[in-house]
RNA sequence: GCGCCCAUAGCUCAGUGGAUAGAGCAAGCGACUUCUAAUCGCUAGGCCGCAGGUUCGAUCCCUGCUGGGCGCGCCA
């Protein structure tokens, strides 16, 4: 075989290696069944083609078991892979040295590792940046609605996995060519924001007093002082529903109070006498996403545009959406029970009649005193999502205006009502169907509004919409919680033994996103105090966003301080220091006025069981890439580019450095391998959000 | 009560209808005059929660049970 052989080969094969090698089983596999005179369709078979699960086998293994069944081939597994087996060889396959036979019927392959590896080698740096991208998705249009944070106090750990998570899957998604949406949605209309207004308020009337002092303290950004001011309003409601009985007035006021700033901000119109209410609550909701946005931009997290809530009310979407499911006869107004005077949406089994006092899976859309709950805003938002408020029954239209240049360089644009045209409007008119018109909606929301998320895309379905309910996805995850000994250390009553104690941002038990940030900062400067503050910044994010993603979507994560902050094992820091450590051979090379032979010549006869394990997983990474895509699961990547790293640790540690090597061809070799390495574990940290690290 | 999720090494977690169940941390031992030791090697550590069932084969699928978490609000 001659290089030019060799590349033939590589234009010639597919993707990977195990397509490559299940072309030739299913060949082998259709001539055994015309020998046997065997009538089956191949495709009933599955070729469940993997790594052997130890050396002594072979590299690839393929289990034959499952073939032999009565109602499939009706052989005997192991003669059925002798048979395949023999064929196989006589088909003379030149990246294919041996085929053997093992008990109870597995078919292994050892492969033609030099030849292999030339392959895989000339394939990663052809490609390049592209290794691993996917052209699956082109043309589909993908809305991924992430991070989601109420705008009234500081992000905390558990919105980290939020964003974490979805902004890993939008460049997952990016990878696989689809067109992919960010987008940012503010509930700036709810009571959390209206609790924050009213502690302004009462701030300035001087009704409050907040723990560490009424101002700002030195240092302290707007977000973490409106933390506290949201604590404050929480424990006075706490303070006035524990002396109801004694001094019911104090407890109503409070509750007044809410309902008055809570109608003024949906409704967006000035009061006649008081506090511009709707006016403060935009001013702050504004304040806090540019906090939100900060913060997120510290873990390379981007998004394409914000949505607000209150812009979901105030353009009519809602009111023209609720008029949509009355005319269509979807809702219901009861006039007695539990939910007299409340539009719903009715879930309850006609047949069986709920008990007084039992709970109702009825969902309320509008509240008896006519404001929208949040399940009804999501509903025309989810609409609009997929475009399918363009319908004139609806037609609602928005304006979007550019809201800042985000740290990565992409450009962040807002939604507003078209009423709002005079604000900083730059250049020319932007088309509106340029946002929204999914053909697929992923909300990447907590577990706990599983329930909501069904009420959502049920809605959508009785509105006749099957098809864009069927493409709506809650990608549900678990939340963060502390663990006892992080809990233990915050000043958190333990006694009760648990494994981990849940956070509460209303009682001010959390760990903020930037608290956590800067601790991992500091903790990566102790470890190397020679770092550059970028450096370990980009450190810092890398140990977090790992920290969030490696878990399974259904796994709580109960956050230890030590284990986050962690910086060598099983954590992003070590991607980080074997791509550094990688490009570091590449300098050196470089330095020593080395170059790369023009042309792949042919490697080594033997390679290294660390040279070939690294070369099947380089080999592996845009099926590992596509695979978790398609399931939308970041950590699966994340355990691949975790693999991937330790494959050249272990490449590293057992070969000579390639500097000294004298052996002109093995130096070439290994030059190539550790180019092909950098090449695709850049490629991997890029989808993962990380900034990969040439040097640390 | 009803519904959803989780249970794998001391701890934190991967894993797959298939061969001897894997990592990291912690523990013990060892490797820096050698391309970055934020690394690597070795040792020790497992009724894969329990009991049935399906299967040639179950840690994985099904049923029941136990323990834990979450949801069931005119909050989001």
């Amino acid at each position: 075989m001659t290089t030019s052989e060799a590349l033939h080969m590589a234009e010639a094969t597919p993707r990977d290696l195990h397509e490559y090698l299940t072309t030739f089983i299913k060949q082998a596999l259709s001539t055994y069944l015309a020998q046997e005179q065997i009538d089956f369709a191949i495709e009933q078979l599955p070729i469940d083609l993997r790594f052997s699960a130890q050396a002594s086998f072979g590299d690839y293994s393929m289990p034959v078991m499952p073939w032999g069944g009565k109602n499939k081939l009706a052989r005997k597994p192991l003669s059925l892979a002798e048979a395949l087996a023999t064929i196989l060889r006589n088909m003379q396959i030149p990246a294919i040295q041996e085929i053997t036979v093992t008990a109870p019927g597995f078919l292994n392959f050892r492969l033609n590792r030099p030849f292999i590896g030339q392959v895989i080698i000339e394939r990663v740096l052809d490609a390049g940046a592209d290794f691993g991208q996917n052209d699956t998705g082109v043309e589909t249009k993908i809305v991924v609605e992430h991070t989601n944070i109420n705008s009234n106090k500081a992000a905390h750990v558990g919105h980290l996995r939020n964003s974490c998570i979805g902004d890993s899957v939008v460049r997952m998604l990016r990878s696989q060519g689809y067109h992919v949406e960010a987008q940012n949605y503010i509930d700036d209309s709810g009571v959390q924001v209206a609790d924050v207004v009213m502690g302004f308020t009462l701030l300035q009337k001087g009704e409050l007093q907040l723990p560490g002092g009424n101002e700002e303290m030195p240092g302290e950004s707007f977000d973490y002082y409106c933390s506290r001011v949201y604590v404050a309003v929480g424990k006075a409601f706490d303070e006035a529903e524990q002396v109801k009985e004694s001094q019911p007035e104090k407890l109503d006021r409070l509750k007044e109070m809410r309902k008055a700033v809570l109608h003024a901000i949906e409704h967006g119109s000035e009061p006649e006498a008081g506090p511009d209410y709707p006016l403060l609550a935009s001013d702050i909701s504004r304040q806090i996403v540019q906090a939100h946005l900060t913060t997120m931009s510290r873990l390379n997290v981007s998004y394409d545009l914000l949505t607000w809530e209150s812009t979901v009310l105030r353009s009519g979407l809602w009111k023209r959406t609720f008029a949509m499911l009355r005319d269509r006869g979807l809702l219901e107004k009861p006039e007695t029970g539990k939910a007299a005077g409340c539009w719903i949406l009715p879930f309850g089994n006609e047949e069986e009649q709920v008990e007084e006092g039992d709970h109702s899976s009825d969902k309320i859309l509008v509240r008896s005193d006519g404001t929208a709950t949040y399940t009804a805003k999501d509903i025309a938002y989810q609409l609009w999502k997929f475009g399918l408020t363009d319908d004139p029954q609806i037609g609602v239209q928005f304006n979007f205006t550019p809201w800042g240049r985000q740290h990565d360089g992409r450009l962040l644009w807002s939604m507003q009502t078209s009423e709002q045209e005079n604000e900083s409007r730059i250049g020319e008119e932007v088309d509106p169907r340029r946002f929204g018109h999914a053909k697929r909606v992923i909300n990447v929301i907590d577990v706990r509004q599983s329930y909501l998320q069904q009420v959502l895309y049920e809605s959508l379905r009785r509105l006749g919409f099957t098809d864009q309910a069927d493409n709506s996805t809650h990608l549900a995850y678990e939340v963060v919680t502390l663990s006892a000994a992080t809990a233990e250390r915050m000043g958190i009553d333990t006694s009760a033994g648990h494994d981990f104690y849940a956070m509460s941002g209303r009682k001010g038990i959390e760990i903020k996103a930037d608290d956590l940030i800067n601790a991992s900062i500091k903790r990566m400067l102790e470890t190397k105090p020679e770092l550059s503050a970028e450096t370990a910044a980009v450190a810092a994010a890398s140990a977090i966003r790992y920290f969030m993603i490696r878990y399974n979507l259904q796994q709580v994560i109960a956050l230890d301080m030590d284990e986050a902050l962690r910086s060598n094992g099983d954590t992003g820091v070590y991607l980080q220091y074997a791509y550094a450590r990688a490009n570091s051979i590449l300098r050196k090379l470089d330095k020593t006025g080395y170059k790369l032979p023009e042309k792949l010549e042919l490697l080594p006869e033997q390679l290294e069981q660390s040279e070939w394990e690294l070369l099947r997983h380089i080999d592996a990474y845009p099926r590992n890439l596509a695979e978790a895509s398609a399931k939308l699961a970041p950590n699966m990547l994340a355990t691949y580019a975790y693999d991937l790293a330790s494959h050249f640790s272990d490449f590293y540690e057992h070969t000579p450095p390639i500097l000294k090597e004298t052996d002109e061809r093995v130096k070439a070799f290994r030059a190539w391998l550790v180019s092909a390495t950098v090449q695709t574990m850049g490629n991997a940290l890029r989808v993962l959000g990380f900034v990969p690290l040439e040097s640390m």
